[in-house]
DNA sequence: CTTGACCTTCCAGTGACTGGAAGGTTTACA
DNA sequence: TGTAAACCTTCCAGTCACTGGAAGGTCAAG
C-alpha cells in the first residue's frame, strides 16, 4: 500500500490541497500521519473519504451535514431510514430554493419585459426599485 | 420635515439599524447627519434609498451590483438600457443557479427513491456517495 | 432615581474556503 | 555543484453581507 503526499491526493479526489487542510483543521477528516519530513501523508481510506466529501459537498450538503453523513458512513448499525431522513430533508431545502428563484426571476422578468431599454432616462426598472411598499407606514 | 433616528427608519424600510450602520460603513450609502447627541438623523430622501436598495436585495443583486444601480438611479442621463443590460445579466445568474439546483434535486431524488429507508444497516445513499467517479485515476 | 429603550463605537464570528507570505524539501537538469 | 521548479509546511488575512455582543452615553416615563 502506498502512501499519497497532499497533492496528489488533492488531484486523485478533486479536492484542493489548501481544502485538505482546512477540512484537517476542522476536524471533518482526520489528521492524517506525517513522513520524516513532516508532509502529510495519505492512504486508500483517506482518498475514499475525501472522495465522499467531495461528494456529497457537490450536492449541496453543507459541511455540517456532511459530518453528520459521516457518521453514519462510519456507523455500522446506523439505519438506512437516518441517512433518508437527511436526504429528504436536504432536498425539501433544495425544492425552496428553486421555487424562491423562481419568483424571484418572474419579477426580474416582467421588470424587464416592461423596460424598453434604449437610450432614454426613464426606468421602469428603477422606478419599481425605488417604488415604496403598499402597507402604510 | 421631520427627521428620524435610525430605529424609525430601521422600521420603515425593513433594513436593520445594524445593516444601515454597516451599509454606511461600507459607502454604500451617504453617511447620516448628526444630531447633537451624536445620534445619526435621516430624512424622506435617506428613507427612499434605503427602500431601493431593500428591494433590490430582496431581488437578489448582490451588494455591488446594488451600488451600481444607485449610481444609474441618481444618473439623471442614464440610459435606461445600462438598466436593463444589468438586470437581464442578474435574471441570466438566477436561472442558471435554479438550473444547478433542479439538477441537484433530480439526483437527490433518485437516490432517495433507490433507499428503502427502513432499520437495515445498507443504504444505497452513502453507497453512491461513496463511490469513485468513473473516470480512471 | 431608576428602569428600560434607545443610541454610540468597536471587535469578533459566521461558512467554506482562498490567497499569499515566509520558509523547508525534493527532484531534475546543466 | 549550483540552481530552479515544484512540492510541502505554518500562519495570517480576506472574501460576502451581515449579525452578535460588550461597554457605555442619552432620553422619557413612572
Amino acid at each position: 500500500m502506498s502512501l499519497l503526499a497532499i497533492g496528489e491526493v488533492a488531484a486523485k479526489t478533486g479536492v484542493s490541497a489548501k481544502t485538505i487542510r482546512y477540512y484537517e483543521s476542522t476536524g471533518l477528516i482526520p489528521a492524517a500521519g506525517r513522513a520524516a519530513n513532516g508532509y502529510r501523508m495519505y492512504g486508500e481510506r483517506a482518498v475514499h473519504l475525501l472522495r465522499f466529501v467531495k461528494r456529497a459537498r457537490d450536492l449541496g450538503f453543507s459541511v455540517e451535514k456532511v459530518s453528520e453523513l459521516l457518521a453514519l458512513w462510519a456507523d455500522e448499525h446506523r439505519e438506512s431510514s437516518e441517512v433518508r431522513k437527511l436526504a429528504v430533508a436536504h432536498l425539501g431545502e433544495i425544492e425552496s430554493k428553486i421555487l424562491a428563484l423562481q419568483e424571484l426571476g418572474a419579477t426580474m422578468r416582467t421588470l424587464i419585459d416592461c423596460c424598453h431599454g434604449d437610450d432614454r432616462p426613464d426606468c421602469p426598472i428603477l422606478e419599481n426599485l425605488a417604488k415604496e411598499p403598499k402597507k402604510e407606514n
